[in-house]
DNA sequence: TATGAATGAGACTTCATTCAT
DNA sequence: GATGAATGAAGTCTCATTCAT
């Protein structure tokens, strides 16, 4: 990012363009979104755009890195010493739910994920972002399944995170009324999985 | 397509075509994919890319529809009459390998879907297949799962084709080596899921 | 360059876009002057000057060597074997009225040098040159002023053709009437230079 | 320009902007040179520099002005009274001498001609100067040549000035070494003529 | 008066598509 | 049917200039 504004009216406008970009990739994905039309539905200038951006990469990975911030602060709400003092079916449905939740609410999730047109970053960004997260569901297993070996553990955090992360996406693309049987079946799914480990 | 050549002559250029699409496909994605590029790599012209495929998302679609041709195919000798005599838990197994050795060497896959700049059409054809095999994953568990409900068996079979779908994709980004484990721990984790249900 | 046609209608844009290129530069100057004008003047769309030159520099330089070629061709026809049997001072007097005389007809002089706004290249090229004449003029010292020694005579040589290459500069920006009397004494300034290292 | 400040801040504000802009335009030359980076460098911002000059043109003008300014100074300092008491070989030796030591540490002048890429005004107002400058030697020849027509003299005096004016343009192009003996040369050319008039 | 964010015209360049040869 | 030069719409990005604070 070029300028990081510290004024209100500035910071607003930053707002505004990150919002209209959203807005657009979802609408159009990410090679139709131009910059014209990204400036105008934030109702602002192209040069007010580049002056916050220097190009529609940074830009889209902004949005990205906005988005993912998001989901990892969902995540440490998510898993906390707290909630970790519950069995770990509890956390797991709670955890689905959540993510479920704010999906299907999250206008960033549709316009980097669903729409089909992804750019190359923001998929790594994802994937970084599924890295971590799955070393923080790492860590909950050593509390949870702690006879299973270290090697293993990361495999079986990876397996879930990904699994929801996909079925997420599955349900997002599915609409409305399939998306929900389909998490509560990814919940049966994890729990036969995480039952071989905890048991 | 515009046109279906009969001669063999033209078929093995629109053989050409295709592979030189989804070479470029897989090194520069579909946003940055040139006609012109293609055209070169298959060592004809231009024009006569225009001669079969009236635009480029014809063109891309084309190969789409080829590799889902070919996922269909592979499914369909995995799924027969024959392997249905086996237990599940071997058509499981034997179906992960197989889709997993067809995707590690198929240029289409990584052209399509790893690149991350995937066209919207795509998305939605990949998406079809999918619906497709859970389809046919639905009428095996007919035979493995019989008492579960039509609507829950749906549900299943869709579970069961996306995670393979979703570990596959993860598996082809995550690189060669942590690949195999993950296709691994996707056995053990459907396992798990479909004894719930075969029991 | 990025393509040379060898089809005579594509010589012949290729042509006509040059001479447009320098009419253009010749009015409003490297800077302001713009592709999209470039192509207009030429008759052709601007795709089409994009596929001879990759850019606008490209396409000047192109100008700059075409106008130094032709130079170069000049001068060659004036310092011959044959030339070089006269006195010094006929050929002295002939290739300054040549000179002038190509200069104040050539489109190219104009567009390239006497606008103002030039491009670094053309200025690089354009004293590429006259290190060439400069060197081409060495060599008929050698003729005509043999005692000089080699340094000396590379220094005189170097003061032959910027001077005339400058009071042509200043020719040409001083107006018709204005231009041909200078010429006249630039003839007499180098006169009794020469005669100096000659007598 | 916009606004002459009496105020010795504003002044030296003016002053500095002033040489922010011969820095630039000596490194990246007229086309390239932006008001933004000519701001910084003067430490002020772009709304200053707009309250002192209405556009870029003024601006470069005004550096070009400045320069020609110093120029017409030095002359001035050079053919006095006094000195024209002494033999015209001094004047002209004394005159190349200083204008070459003037130039080669001047950052206006590479600023303003070397660099390539100039104003079509700076020109302009370059030859101005040179027009200018001629008129004075003009006066100094009625003296030295009192024999030769008021219409030679002036061609005579232009011959010198705009000699000079290029040598030392093209000694400032051709580098360190190259530009003395240049010069001495230069000194020799301009000795011959005008013993050819003075006589 | 100083500042610098905002503006937007306009430049360069690419590339899908057409069509004469 | 094959070729590839020609086309021009459209995209990205820059930067001179304005103007609210």
């Amino acid at each position: 990012m070029r300028r990081v504004p510290a004024q209100a009216r500035s910071r607003e406008r930053l707002e505004r363009i990150l919002d209209a970009a959203e807005a657009v990739l979802g609408d159009v994905g990410y090679e139709a979104a131009t910059m014209q039309e990204i400036a105008e539905r934030a109702g602002t200038s192209i040069g007010s755009v580049y002056q916050f951006f220097p190009n529609k990469k940074v830009l889209v990975g902004a949005i990205s890195d906005r988005y993912n911030e998001t989901v990892r602060a969902l995540f440490d709400s998510l898993l906390t010493p707290e909630t970790m003092q519950r069995p770990w079916i509890e956390l797991l449905e709670n955890a689905i739910d959540a993510l479920f939740e704010f999906n299907m609410n999250a206008p960033g999730f549709r316009a980097l994920w669903l729409q089909g047109t992804i750019a190359p970053e923001v998929l790594e960004a994802g994937s970084a972002v599924n890295v971590e997260l799955s070393e923080r569901v790492e860590l909950a297993l050593t509390v949870y399944a702690p006879k299973v070996s270290k090697k293993q553990r990361a495999l079986v955090a990876t397996v879930i995170v990904e699994t929801v992360s996909a079925m997420l996406f599955v349900a997002g693309r599915r609409g409305k009324k399939a998306a929900r049987p389909l998490m509560e079946e990814t919940k049966v799914l994890l729990r036969c999985y995480l039952a071989e480990y905890t048991k």
